[in-house]
DNA sequence: CGAGCGATGTCAGTTGCTGTCATCAAACGT
DNA sequence: ACGTTTGATGACAGCAACTGACATCGCTCG
């Protein structure tokens, strides 16, 4: 048997949502996640920077995700298209998702430093984006823009999706915005 | 004559900013700007909320400007030309300034802390310009979309205006970068 | 001239975060 | 099988960001 249980890291994110959830961030102490994870506030520290990127373990996950798909569209595909299947790709993945998504976007709007994780999260998403399309020939300022545009699309279909009764898909929102977006600078 | 020394934020900021940039932002304290300015360190943050306000008071200025471009284009404007010409007035509004914003942003882009609150402070201008869409009658999630759409336009441009050799206005690369997005989503 | 206000100072306390060293089970090499 | 190394954790001390409570004292207003 092993001197400390598994999964540690998982065991801290669990904590930490549930102690945020209830108390709120700023109420709630790294050593009070230590102790309910079972661990000390010590080890937090070696698993997450600081107390914010408790919550973000995920972002890796789809900004990989993300470049991953925008690389593997066609090579024919003009950037907005690419983008959009892009887009497609990330909106099933958040398919099954959208109770966690809830519970974790309640957290993290509450309180404006998680805000502010998030945003550099995003941002960080977008300069990876940026870098896939110039992969794919694309120069600048357009890669930036087109990855811009994607990131904002991304958000504001996100939103929608959390706060659409009708529970539609993430897809169909990201759609949406992504019609709205091209109809709107097409304009005028 | 006065008991104390008039302008204290003027000094704290201009303490802040000459501080960062010789040292850095994290091996600056709080003590170490105060002692600069003449003050003491719980006058710092009577002043500002934390370490890195300091350095964005003039974020509601531009806000005010840019919101209020907006809404003073003309009624008949289609939402993204009223957006060009709230974009053509803010790069006015930063024709002298160039060198401040040169120092400034160095320090900003050398360190996380710093760039997670200029991301906030960006997020909280889209959601301005957004309501003020709102108040011209655009709907969402249009309203959203021009809103980010014309951040990431005044972002790209601004990067690009500052590392141009030639030193070329900020209302040029404000244009570039609107035509290239237009053309980037009109493809297709 | 006295009262209250407003900007600052002083001080103590909490908490996020870091450096350093110790511990000990498990994996590894011989 | 046995010593060694490794890797995750604990223990502890310490710094700096930030906050609350109270004191100070020129200035303004009546």
């Amino acid at each position: 048997m092993s001197r400390w249980q598994p999964n540690a890291r998982e065991r801290l994110e669990q904590a930490a949502m549930e102690l945020y959830g209830e108390r709120g961030f700023e109420q709630t102490t790294v050593a009070a996640i230590a102790e309910r994870a079972g661990l000390t506030e010590r080890t937090f520290f070696r698993h997450y920077a600081d107390k914010r990127e408790v919550l973000f373990s995920g972002s890796v996950a789809l900004q990989d995700l993300f470049t991953g798909a925008l690389a593997g569209a066609p090579d024919t595909a003009a950037p907005i298209d690419a983008m959009a299947a892009a887009l497609d790709t990330v909106g099933e993945f958040f398919r099954d998702r959208r109770p966690y998504a809830l519970r974790r976007q309640a957290v993290v709007t509450s309180n404006p430093n998680l805000r502010e994780r998030e945003l550099i999260k995003l941002a960080s998403l977008s300069a990876a984006l940026a870098a896939a399309l110039h992969d794919r020939g694309v120069r600048e300022p357009a890669a930036s823009l087109v990855a811009e545009a994607g990131i904002a699309v991304f958000k504001i279909a996100f939103e929608r999706w959390l706060d659409d009764p009708d529970e539609r898909e993430l897809t169909y929102f990201v759609r949406e915005s992504l019609v709205e977006l091209r109809a709107a600078t097409a304009a005028g």
